[in-house]
RNA sequence: GCCAAGGUGGCAGAGUUCGGUUGACGCGGUCGCCUGCAGAGCGACUCUACGCCGGUUCAAAUCCGGCCCUUGGCUCCA
């Protein structure tokens, strides 16, 4: 049971090998300037996927995911869309927002969401020991690291030292050494007029230019942490110097992973994080993906839209370090997926729950195909959290189930075995909700509903095709879809 | 220009690490069974797929060489 992980580190794929029985796993998580999209949702729900599988595999996960609410991103939206008036009310407001959809993705909760705003006195602290230590420089209040004191520099995305000292903005070359020295602390604050005029040359018309960002005092004066510093001192402060897991979105390679390395070893002289998993970036085929794209590009949106088992079904469709593509088609494919599955599991437990479940009948198909999915999805997880192939098997499983039940003799062992890989292996391990008859209001619902369809079946009775027609339409409108069966009408409630 | 990842059937997307099960699974389409109808489900079909050209081999999507093309990063970005 050997489990295989892509490290971006070595650039191959290698057996996860931690010390001991604890993972330590860091996420960059968000940066809270903006409604979070889809994308965002795939790394969250790659790394949720991640952490269930390590642990239903006997790890005990440290599952730590940081909001950074100190950005210049943030910075620039200051005053825009009634946001606020200050660096943290946009925070506030997005980081609201970002919890809010976390919990509607039904993800395990991480142990905790650190922010940067609480970890200044760590981030000062550790630019202390890199400027003790020679690797860092204060320069006009600020603080740079000095990137060619860092043998390794560059390693992370494969990129030599030499070629990117020719890079890099104009503007900041004067204070620094070097072009690829980075900020961990820059001096003063800035406006959103500054963050915009850097970004774009005609961007919003911000009227509040007496607002600033946040800013701290420090043994370099006022000012605020740099860029990449505070993933460094969350990762250590929560977890530990040396940890297990980094992932990210593939985005954050370079620069963000690379300064994270950087400034971490140089500090501790220990290896900062043992694997990089980077998730590949969801496109959209033609267009990119942007919150101006309007449909389902935020994750509320495709919550509102698909429901919260769609939207995991789609994004667990490609495998995590694959480039996956978003379109109504392949949102749609993704709802069909989770459709069949989740009707062939309400299948198995109407079978199971009913009187034609023998404890004498055996189907050998049934076992034998279950038996093997539940050995396929382990061994997909198992080669570096192949999640398509995991559904794959879960879809096996749902095949098998419904051609068993095309019989009338149902095999109770064998629809069991189903019914558990259901729910421990799509449930627990891929975060997918096959039961959703919870709450007060939905038991009303499902009155109304049922006293509809008692309509309906009179209607039909009576022959009035016509009007049982109207009614069944009626209930499609409101997302109750409609199935006569031989045991009477069945329905299934709208996802959400 | 530098770095990285890719090019597989109408679409989407596994498989490529350790060459030789199923043209994975699903979506879409067609037909049949079932059914008052529809849906769901089952069955069958739709496709002699692996960017191009060579090479190695009994055998290559999978290994080697060359070429073409696409995307992403190199500036904040999951």
């Amino acid at each position: 049971m050997t489990i295989r992980v892509s490290n971006t580190l070595t650039g191959e794929q290698e057996a996860f090998e931690p010390e001991d029985d604890s993972v330590l796993l860091y996420v960059c998580g968000l940066t809270t300037s903006d409604p979070a999209h889809l994308g965002h949702a795939r790394l969250w729900v790659h790394a949720d996927v991640i952490d269930r599988w390590l642990s239903h595999r006997g790890y005990d996960v440290r599952h730590v995911e940081n909001v950074t609410d100190v950005n210049e991103k943030i910075v620039a939206r200051v005053g825009a869309d009634d946001l606020g008036e200050t660096e943290q009310a946009v925070a506030q407001t997005y980081t609201e927002r970002t919890i809010e959809d976390m919990r509607a993705l039904n993800l395990k909760r991480a142990e905790v969401y650190p922010r940067v705003s609480e970890h200044i006195p760590e981030i000062i602290e550790l630019i202390e020991t890199l400027i003790e230590r020679g690797y860092a420089y204060e320069s006009n209040g600020s603080v740079y690291f000095d990137t060619t004191r860092f043998e390794s520099y560059g390693a992370l995305s494969n990129q030599s030292i030499e070629e990117l000292q020719a890079q890099g903005p104009e503007d900041e070359r004067a204070e620094k050494r070097h072009p690829t020295d980075f900020a961990l602390w820059k001096a003063g604050g800035v406006t959103p007029e500054e963050v915009e005029s850097h970004r774009h040359e005609d961007a919003h018309d911000a009227e509040t230019a007496a607002q600033t960002s946040c800013t701290w005092e420090s043994p370099w004066g006022e000012g605020r942490p740099g860029w990449h510093i505070e993933c460094s001192a969350m990762s250590m402060a929560h977890l530990d110097e040396t940890i297990d897991i980094h992932m990210g979105g593939q985005d954050l390679v370079f620069p963000h992973h690379e300064n994270e390395i950087a400034q971490s070893e140089a500090a501790t002289g220990e290896q900062f994080a043992r694997y990089w998993l980077h998730v590949r970036l969801l496109d959209t085929g033609e267009e990119k993906m942007s919150s101006s794209l309007g449909n389902f590009s935020t994750v509320q949106e495709a919550i509102e839209s698909v429901g919260t088992n769609s939207v995991r079904t789609f994004l667990l469709s490609t495998a995590y370090n694959s480039r996956q593509t978003f379109s109504d088609a392949t949102l749609h494919e993704a709802t069909e997926r989770w459709d069949r599955l989740e009707r062939s599991y309400n299948r198995a437990v109407g079978a199971l729950d009913s009187a034609d479940a023998i404890a004498t009948v055996t189907d050998e198909r049934l076992r034998t195909a279950v038996a093997d999915a539940i050995a396929e999805f382990e061994a997909a997880m198992d080669d570096d959290f192949n999640t398509r192939e995991a559904l794959t098997a879960l879809l096996d499983i749902a095949t098998a189930v419904n051609r068993h039940t095309e019989d009338s003799e149902y095999d109770y062992t064998g629809l069991k075995a189903a019914v558990d890989a259901f729910e421990r292996l799509g449930g627990d391990v891929l975060g997918l909700a096959f039961d959703t008859d919870t709450g007060g209001t939905v038991t009303v619902a499902t009155e109304a509903i049922e006293l509809v369809l008692e309509l309906r079946e009179e209607e039909r009775a009576n022959g009035n095709y016509e009007r049982a027609d109207a009614l069944r339409d009626s209930l499609t409108e409101f997302g109750v879809e409609v199935e006569d069966t031989d045991d009477g009408p069945e329905y299934r409630l709208p996802d959400a």
